[in-house]
DNA sequence: ATTAATTTTCAATATTTTTTGAAAATTCAG
DNA sequence: CTGAATTTTCAAAAAATATTGAAAATTAAT
């Protein structure tokens, strides 16, 4: 296969990966290409080869930035604004990961918090089925957060060499 | 609170998180319905509750089965299908983690495979980037793909009381 | 200070996704 | 079998989301 052809396949399928993860397509595959990109690269560049308006490019690029997965270089003697991505997909993966839960995750805890202690017969049937449901989530979030915690503190060395052997 | 506010709050939320993940929001809606509801229950009381159409609630029904997340069940000399909710987060996790790994994430991976071997000068820096690139998500796909593994086989139990607190 | 290059904004437009609702299909009691 | 109850299907409509493109704002060289 030709490496254009594997570019682009790469980046179509990176756009509709995220797609179906809640990740605006574009931005995926801009992701994608700064991705397989060996150098900084700026926004003519991506609406070029992505086909899309630099208004479009401008915006998902921003949201990039603003997620921690690219950032912005200059070349000395260019007016224009260069991109390059974090190449290391693990650190990428920790960056997402720990966004998500801070924008997504959080404040849905935050709102289960809210729905404990109903001022109603904690006898009722639906009422112990609410409590019971909300008590399971928030029990869930806790463990699910103390492992990502942990795993993102934990570097990825230590995580292949000695983490990944408790799972085999 | 009472419980008509607090279910319906859950309700939304529930939704919401579902809708930033990739998952219908109307499904999630549905499912958190169940999750709360202390009984089977059947279509009629999910349109009645949640304002939706019958398709739209029926077709909903049968993706979360598909899913795996709930299940029919009949009420003895009632015509009606009735619908309960796997109560247990845990397993309705591990459950939406496994399905959605096999469903988009191993497709996904299936194409990286053939993107290795360009038919190209592997010197050339934007060939070694991209070849470089495969790799680093091949290989955190591995070991993702064995730490996921690794969870789901372990029961909840031991989860929680032995490997949680190597992440303390 | 002028102006050309570049980036940003955002209302209008286009696309994608979800929902509806009624017809068709299925089920099952009598 | 009949027909009423229930479920399923799916084309059309609505809603949500993403994209465009051109005007406004910003930047920086002279």
């Amino acid at each position: 296969m030709k490496l254009q052809d594997a570019r682009q396949q790469f980046i179509s399928s990176w756009g509709a990966l995220g797609s179906q993860w809640g990740i605006n397509r574009t931005m995926a595959q801009i992701h994608a290409l700064l991705l397989v990109s060996s150098g900084p690269v700026n926004a003519d560049y991506i609406m070029t080869e992505l086909n899309l308006s630099r208004g479009n490019v401008n915006m998902n690029l921003h949201d990039l930035i603003s997620w921690g997965l690219i950032e912005k270089t200059i070349i000395p003697g260019d007016r224009k604004d260069y991109f390059i991505a974090e190449k290391d997909i693990w650190k990428a993966a920790m960056t997402i990961a720990k966004q998500r839960k801070q924008r997504e995750l959080d404040p849905m805890f935050k709102i289960l918090d809210q729905l404990t202690d109903l001022e109603e017969d904690p006898k009722d049937k639906d009422v112990k089925q609410f409590n019971e449901t909300i008590a399971g989530i928030q029990k869930f979030a806790s463990q699910a957060d103390r492992m990502l915690d942990g795993i993102i503190k934990a570097d990825q060395h230590w995580f292949t060499g000695s983490l990944l052997k408790l799972f085999k």
